[in-house]
This record gives C-alpha cells, sequence and structure tokens, in this order.
DNA sequence: AACTATTTTAAACAGTTGTTTAAATTATTT
DNA sequence: AAATAATTTAAACAACTGTTTAAAATAGTT
C-alpha cells in the first residue's frame, strides 16, 4: 500500500519542530512542508489540514509534558523521595524540551484553540495513588495540610517556569547563556530545597 | 493641530488589547482597526507600521510588569515585609492583568521578536538598593545566602506561572473558574509563606 | 472668504494564507 | 504486462496579509 510511509512521519516530525518553537499561529503549512522536504499539498494529503496536523503534534507534546509525574508518583516511594526525583526529572527533560511549558501554555490559551481533550491527565495522576499517599501523609502529620491541587501548581511553577523564563531573564538580568545555565543548575537545588521543606516540614 | 487626539489613543487602546490577548503573530492590523472603529490605513498612519505599534504595546507592558517590584523594593522596609507586600502586590496585580505573564514571555520567545531594549529593568532594580540590602542581610545571617537571581526567579515563578497556567489547570485539574479563583487565592498565602521562609530561615 | 495643513476614507498593491484540483508518477495487484 | 491503487506534483482558488496611494473630508490659519 503505502510507499513509503517516511514520508507521513517527516512531515510530523517536521510539525513538531516547527509548531513547538513558533506556535500554531506563528507558521504556515508552506514553512512545515519545507521544513520537512516536502509540499504543501502532502500535508493535507497526510493530515488532512493545518489543525489536524496540530492537533495531533499537541496532544503528543501534552502526553511527554505529563509523563514524568505520572511516571514519578507511580513509584514505591516516600513522598520527600518522589518529588525530589520528580523534580530531578523536570529539570532534566526540560533542559532537553525547553519551549514544552511555553508551548503547552500558550496554545492552552489560543481562543478558538485546541479542544484539549485533557487525554485523562487527572485520571492518569489519580491512578497512581498520590492523592491517598498525600492524605496519609498529611493524617500522619508528616506532610502540611495543603491542597493536592496547590501543591501541583508549587511544583509545576518552579519547574516550568525557569525554563519558559528563559530569554526574558537574559535580557532582565543580562546573563548570558552560560551563566543562565549555571544559575539553572543552582536553581534545581534550591526549589528542591524549597518545597521539600516547605510540605514536609520538620517538627 | 490634531483634530481629534482620541482616534490615535483608541487605537492604542485596542492594540493593547488585542495583542496582549492574541499575540503579534495571532492578530491583524484589520483586527486591531476594527477593535478601535477605526480602519487599517489609520493604522499605519499614526504608527507606521504592526511592528512600530506593537514595539510601542510591549514596551509600555513591560515597563507595567516590573514596575511592582521596583516600587516595593524601593520602600523602606525590612526584607521579609518587602517579600510579603510584594507577593500581595503581584497577586492583586495579576488578578487584573492575567494575561500579561505569557505575553511578555511569548513575546520575548519568538524568533526575529522585539529588540528588547529591557528598558534598563535591571538598572531600576539597582538602584532600589535590594541587592544591598540583601547582602546585608545574609552576612548578619539572617537571609539565606542565595544569588540574586536565584531569588528573582523563585519570586517570579510563583507569582507568574499560577496566572499563565491558568487554562491548563483548569483542564487538567477538572476544576470551573470560580474554584480556580480559590485555589489561587489560598496559592497565595502558601507562596507567601513558603518564599519567606526559605529566604529568610529561623535557626 | 480663500488657503493650507491635517485627518479620514476607499481602493489598490503584491505577497501569503489554507486548501483543493487534476494530472503525473510510482507502487501494488491481478 | 496490464490494471488498479496509492503517492507526489504543479497549479490554481479565494480569502487574507501588511502597506501604500490618491482623493475626499475636516480643521486651522490668514
Amino acid at each position: 500500500m503505502k510507499k513509503d510511509n517516511s514520508t507521513e512521519e517527516k512531515i510530523k516530525q517536521a510539525a513538531k519542530e516547527v509548531f513547538i518553537s513558533k506556535g500554531f499561529a506563528g507558521c504556515s503549512t508552506r514553512e512545515i512542508a519545507k521544513a520537512s522536504g516536502m509540499n504543501v499539498a502532502l500535508v493535507n494529503y497526510y493530515f488532512r489540514s493545518k489543525s489536524q496536523l496540530f492537533a495531533l503534534i499537541f496532544n503528543a507534546a501534552m502526553e511527554d509534558f505529563t509523563n514524568t509525574m505520572v511516571e514519578v508518583f507511580g513509584r514505591d516511594l516516600s513522598l520527600p523521595e518522589k518529588m525530589r526525583i520528580l523534580i530531578d526529572k523536570e529539570y532534566d527533560f526540560l533542559s532537553k524540551h525547553p519551549e514544552l511549558p511555553a508551548f503547552i501554555i500558550n496554545e492552552t490559551n489560543r481562543e478558538s484553540g485546541i479542544s484539549f481533550t485533557n487525554a485523562g491527565f487527572f485520571e492518569k495522576i489519580s491512578q497512581t495513588g498520590i492523592f491517598e499517599q498525600c492524605i496519609e501523609a498529611q493524617q500522619k502529620g508528616e506532610m502540611r495540610e495543603i491542597d493536592i491541587r496547590n501543591m501541583t501548581l508549587l511544583i509545576l511553577s518552579n519547574c516550568h517556569y525557569p525554563f519558559m523564563s528563559k530569554n526574558m531573564m537574559k535580557s532582565m538580568l543580562k546573563i548570558d547563556s552560560n551563566q543562565w545555565k549555571e544559575a539553572i543548575e543552582l536553581h534545581k537545588t534550591h526549589v528542591t530545597e524549597l518545597l521539600v521543606n516547605y510540605l514536609f516540614p520538620k517538627k
């Protein structure tokens, strides 16, 4: 049937890069076609429309985006251990994919944007048993009384924002890329202590 | 001379709203013209080009964006007091302008985007004397040994991200706008304690 | 009043946008 | 080898993009 399935894959790969770095509104189908070495008609031949191709990319990105959390929460570890490992893994992952948080948040905010099926994030997190583990830890007095939503927001804020704000911080603080890299590496240790100390205070 | 200076002002006001909510790439000059009740030619008559109008809006937004920090740091207060007031004021400000952080960060990340003169942010912050106050507090042992850049990043992460991520969080956590509002109000208190406790630990 | 400068308008411009068409090419099946 | 199906191409489409033009309308000056 298919002469060369790598055409479809090439377009998808190029679309991923272009969409994530420029956003839906910031690029054209012709740009994606050129980046993949194909022509415009092929983009719509394989994916029907710019919007449908985008939805594909977005949902995959969302999957990657929430993967680490689901994976780490699902392990058999204490909460402070999970927290430390999660932050470490998030910083690792985002060092390789620094554009992802801004992409997700942007496109989620775009009017008439993605339908955002949520891809069952809440359910996946729920199935890890993290909620029960938190409630239990709170009853034992090992964890601060904090809504799980606020805990999530604290984690995401301190993991995502440093990468999203790279260019802004470089300009505001007048630092170059090397200094930023140093600052980020140091920042990870601050964030870890900050969150662990706050969420699991020693009496 | 000017028949009606409100024309220029109307366009500027409409441009501000449209640019901030849709971004430079996400809107057209015709959309701005229509939003202001004027026509396309007038936009370029008063502002020469979409880019120049955008630069005007962006720089003003950047000014608003960094205002609170400069203002609070310039007061005659202790560092923990400044921190508490700053967070309170940031949450107040961002409740009224929730789209601003995402706008600034997005446009700062856009390729061939704004020249971003920085508007002397670093100098303005420096002139408040906050750096010296931090060093002094650290020498007295009242403040944790932390680079001022990392301190800044901690503050911005925990103030900006909650507002930028509103739609994402609503979807991920399956909550409505009222629940989000409650969560944000609560979050402010968490962030305040989190940061004050970390930066100014009691021995 | 006539004249000048400023503001507003409608129309046009060249280029780009997402998408579709129909023909050409290639692969697969018979 | 012939017939069928899948893939690729170049070209076209209508709508929209930022910007400019020249004429019309208005305001200000003499």
